[in-house]
DNA sequence: ACCTGAACACCGTTCAAGT
DNA sequence: ACCTGAACACCGTTCAAGT
């Protein structure tokens, strides 16, 4: 119950004006920059002033969260897509790779991810979006492993590590060709003997 | 070929000093707050003005790898006591496990090192240090190969990626089971599978 | 040859004043 | 209720002036 909500009607025109300026200006800024863009220049550039950005994002964390919804969407869509595969050793994998790519989506985003997993910090705005992650790579695990593709010692979170690192190994301009060894490295790691190439 | 260096001659006394007691506080800064530590506090606190700072150190990785320097011996030292080990792989197991604390000594110290391993940056001061790491990882890993105890697909910088990999994890307050579970996930990556517990 | 401290530019964050 | 822009504190980096 906050008291400055004004329940249940609608925000002001330029509120919400601003904070969609705000977001799309935010999205550009850390696409071009990454995570740690300068807050006071994504404010110029959307045309309000420095304490209306706070007001909107208390913490770039906050306005990091909501940028990522756009793209959460998209990975929940891919989720629709591989679970028509069948396969559940290769759902797996392409939903690790779709992890990969949701963390890569602008440079330095690993880090705070990273951080927000593991919920030292007691209340992230990222906490919630990575908690989501997780819970969906051990339904995939769980998956496999009834199948009988991986191994019984394998938790999601772990594969979740393991995909932000790949992610935060990529962020660092790493050639492809070592992606793919470690990848496949990591893939030996969690399936079962028999299902390794 | 430097003009500005007094070729033979030995540094001013002033100039020893000073080089001497910035390393020592830098040392102290990382252990406390991290690689990205604020070098103006540094200078104050070694009681120099700023400029002197960047004289000594150009930039910040510059002064980074010269810290460095007295880990990278203890490094050196604990290679010996690998070597007497006698089994290859036990011995690169030991030699991932010493690497990964080399990583872990300043929190943030695993993204420059990263940056710097894949030579993008034409010569960070710390490309030396990463280059000597990644030859020494080839050197284990190739023996273990020799041994039948590593996969043939494995080459040592990947292993030296997985260790960097670690440590960043751990420098964001991961707990240690976690850990363990993606350090034994990672060796049956790279192990034989006759090897594998 | 080396050092000092002032100077400049930039950024995050907050606050008084406006509408 | 929300916005604005000034203000404060902090930092990296450079430069003129000293010794």
């Amino acid at each position: 119950m906050n008291a400055s909500e004004p329940r249940g009607r609608k925000p002001r025109a330029d509120v919400q004006r601003n904070r969609a300026v705000l977001l799309e200006t935010a999205q550009r800024h850390f696409l071009r920059h990454g995570v740690g863009t300068s807050l006071e220049a994504v404010a110029k550039e959307a045309g309000v002033g420095p304490a209306t950005l706070y007001r909107h994002f208390p913490t770039r964390e906050a306005l990091l969260a909501a940028v990522l919804q756009t793209r959460s969407e998209e990975l929940v869509a891919h989720q629709a897509k591989i679970e028509q595969l069948g396969h559940s050793a290769e759902a797996l994998e392409q939903w690790l790779r779709a992890m990969e790519s949701y963390f890569s989506a602008y440079s330095g985003l690993p880090e705070p991810l990273m951080a927000a997993a593991r919920a030292q910090k007691p209340d992230s705005p990222l906490t919630i979006p990575c908690d989501i992650l997780i819970a969906a790579t051990d339904r995939y695990v769980e998956a496999a492993q009834r199948a009988g593709h991986v191994r019984a010692s394998v938790r999601g979170y772990d594969l979740f590590l393991a995909a932000c690192s790949i992610a935060w190994i990529k962020g660092n301009d790493t050639e492809e060709e070592s992606l793919d060894r470690l990848r496949s490295l990591i893939a030996s790691g969690y399936l079962e003997r028999d299902m390794q190439a």
